[in-house]
DNA sequence: AAATTTATTCCCAAATTATGGGATTTGATG
DNA sequence: CATCAAATCCCATAATTTGGGAATAAATTT
């Protein structure tokens, strides 16, 4: 491990259970010696991404939310995504969302509401479990074998709690199914009495980067209307992936600007 | 300067001005070399805070997303200023915000609001200018003379146009004036039409670390009003301070708790 | 106010570790 | 399938981080 890894883990110690951290139990927790440490907090808050509260600790600090809200405002995936979510809600009363992928968890990172009936737990940075729920169940579909493999190996469990299958050759079989129809619609998973209906987004080589989905506050839908809600879904899924898949147009301009 | 400090560095070139950087560009930008850029992109791509999207480049990544939400949830600076905010919009309609320091910018931090009759447009993330508006300046106000002196020798006519003193001795002299009385109140600086009212935060050892402040619909206050909104801005900061300056108790649960 | 303890930064020689240039692999494209 | 570009791997070299202690700064006590 590298001093550029072990830095960038300390933030892996503010993960919502403790964000309060003495140099004293840092010390205790990382291997590091007190130089090292010390060395790493001042780079880490000389950033911004940490800061020290005299008799609190360290904290993650005032960059994070710099950073978040430029990626809120600019971010490609969240600047393709939008349009489409709002229209989507405006279609189809409920909560659309757009997860992604991040090591192995599936975070929401936009929302686009047009209800009151029910509540989401779902804004932006919250993780959702990996194997519930349509938007997670749509990527995991789409991942590749050789990382499904990895999750099923260390959890197979999990995998049979969920109702994915009882064996590797099982899960794949479900996977495949929800990889070909194109959608997945799930009940009451993650919130019950409301049905989610989500589809994958892939970056331009085919490789799957979240979903877009859309609660409704329906526990059961007629056939049809399901149907109806699952190919809005697919469309704007692919709306999506088209916009980030082929983005030339605006890259000269950004050169001119940053000039 | 250091590898750690190089590559915490290429987050900065994601300010909101340019949101996707290709390998060729981050290259000619920075001064490494091919190897030692992939490498620094791997280590922050592998934390997550960058993610790359084929064919459209670098962007941040859903780590800042999850970073921030965990913030908003449990930082103990938002969690003590939370109540205090809400407070002050249920007494007297307007918008509260939080705001910290953080290089030489002020950073809007939380908010709170409990008016429809205007708009603000600063929500988490978003930079203040540094030296207008009643809650950078009691920022400003507080801030050590050694500070001041490197800002002002920086930039002398934005402290000028800022109406804040023509010379360092008379900046001083304002800024004293403003420490002294404890707040600030400042018309149409940042926003027209509106009057907003500022009382500083500060850490354990006295140093400043933010401000309250209360932004209110309208451009002229009777004077016994804003003594009135003042004296609730500066008992709410007070609150503030010692919320993060006393947080002994929690200290030996937590200690219990990450063993 | 002085003294004691604790917390943080500084310093520098030793050696671990990052570096860079090229070779190799991977993957996209025609 | 061949070609080109992009990303990763490899390894000897040397530059950099490292750690222990000294120096300084801050906090707490007497």
């Amino acid at each position: 491990m590298t001093s550029l890894e072990r830095m960038i883990g300390i933030l892996d110690l503010f993960d919502g259970s403790r964000m309060e951290w003495s140099v004293e139990d840092l010390y205790g927790r990382l291997g590091l010696t007190r130089s090292t440490l010390y060395r790493y907090l001042k780079v880490l808050t000389d950033a911004g991404l940490l800061t020290s509260l005299p008799d609190v600790g360290y904290t993650l600090g005032p960059r994070v939310a710099e950073l978040d809200f430029q990626m809120r405002q600019h971010d490609p995936l969240i600047t393709a995504s939008r349009p489409v979510l709002a229209q989507l809600v405006e279609t189809i009363p409920g909560i659309a969302l757009l997860c992604r992928r991040y090591r192995d968890r599936v975070l929401c990172v936009h929302q686009e509401q047009n209800t009151q009936s029910f509540q989401s737990n779902y804004e932006r940075g919250r993780a959702r479990p990996l194997l519930r729920g349509a938007a997670s169940r749509i990527i995991l579909a789409n991942m590749p074998l050789s990382a499904i493999r990895k999750l099923y190996d260390a959890h197979p469990e999990d995998f049979h709690a969920a109702a994915l299958g009882a064996s590797l050759d099982a899960v794949r079989g479900t996977l495949r199914g929800i990889r070909q129809q194109g959608w997945d619609a799930t009940v009451a998973e993650v919130t019950s009495g409301v049905t989610g209906v989500a589809a994958p987004v892939f970056d331009r080589r085919g490789a799957v980067l979240g979903s877009i989905s859309l609660t409704v506050g329906q526990p059961h839908l007629a056939p049809d209307r399901l149907a109806f809600i699952a190919d809005r879904v697919v469309f704007g899924a692919a709306i999506v992936t088209k916009s980030i898949s082929h983005e030339a147009p605006a890259e000269s301009q950004e050169r001119q600007m940053s000039d």
